[in-house]
DNA sequence: ATAACTGCAAACTTTTTGCTCGATG
DNA sequence: CATCGAGCAAAAAGTTTGCAGTTAT
């Protein structure tokens, strides 16, 4: 079965090996936001011949073009993500580390109104929550 | 001449050694973001025995006690900057490495709502802004 | 066939740490 | 003088790279 990062594979001239197909739908099958050494992991349960290089090499070759998407979080670990969806950020739970999608056009169209009232034309920009689960009780 | 650093390490309780009370100034002193090893070259000017474990665990120790804030940009190194000031996000120059520091009311507000919204109480968060200074006119 | 890719091990960068000696309060 | 801090060198952790052999196109 052939996913959209194979395809892109193809379409950016790569050639498509074993490993990137696996790498790929590893990746692709990953809602949790990975760090490399933890994709590895999981591209060693299918194949452990593969090797943590390789994941590295091919992180960075998908995103410079453009399939993946690099994050790096408070951590300091590169975590990749697919491309395709449109743009969001994030917001990570402090206890869990999970992290949570989403997306304000309110605070985009800030970012360009402040960067532009700095005198700049914005071209990237980060952003993260950092939270704790609201409950209905305190506690310790 | 004591400096509000200095004043903070003994108000913290920590010994004020020869080797904090310079690393202090060259804090206080500087208005870029330099990382730790720069932080080291500037402090081994003054006196070259003082080792770079020492200004890691120096500044690890001052951001613990909340003398200093941490800051860690694209490039993946830990930066440094007196807390006295009040909070403020930075926007790059992605062309000179240049930080700008800024202040958002009305991106402060809305990521607190955007927090609670998906049912988390936002204990901290990281804006950056990455851009490219305007020019009248186009360059290559 | 040949350029792209992989595995392995070694190298690198930034940061941390164990240990012993020295300095501060 | 008891403890906290400093220096040194080794270790970690994540990531990159040189080289020789392998594979997709």
């Amino acid at each position: 079965m052939t996913n959209r990062i194979e395809a892109q594979i193809r379409a950016k001239g790569l050639r498509l090996t074993g490993q990137r197909k696996l790498i790929a739908q590893v990746v692709a099958s990953a809602h949790d936001h990975p760090d490399v050494p933890e994709l590895h992991r999981r591209v060693a349960e299918e194949d452990d011949r593969i090797s943590l290089a390789t994941v590295y090499r091919t992180m960075k070759r998908f995103e410079e073009l453009g399939i993946l998407e690099r994050h790096e979080f408070r951590d300091g670990r590169a975590r990749y993500e697919p491309a395709a969806k449109r743009h969001h950020d994030h917001l990570i739970d402090v206890d869990t580390g999970t992290v949570i999608e989403f997306r304000s056009e309110e605070i985009e169209r800030l970012q360009a109104v402040v960067a532009r009232e700095l005198g700049f034309d914005l071209v990237g920009h980060r952003l993260e929550l950092y939270g704790r689960r609201r409950t209905a009780r305190k506690e310790s």
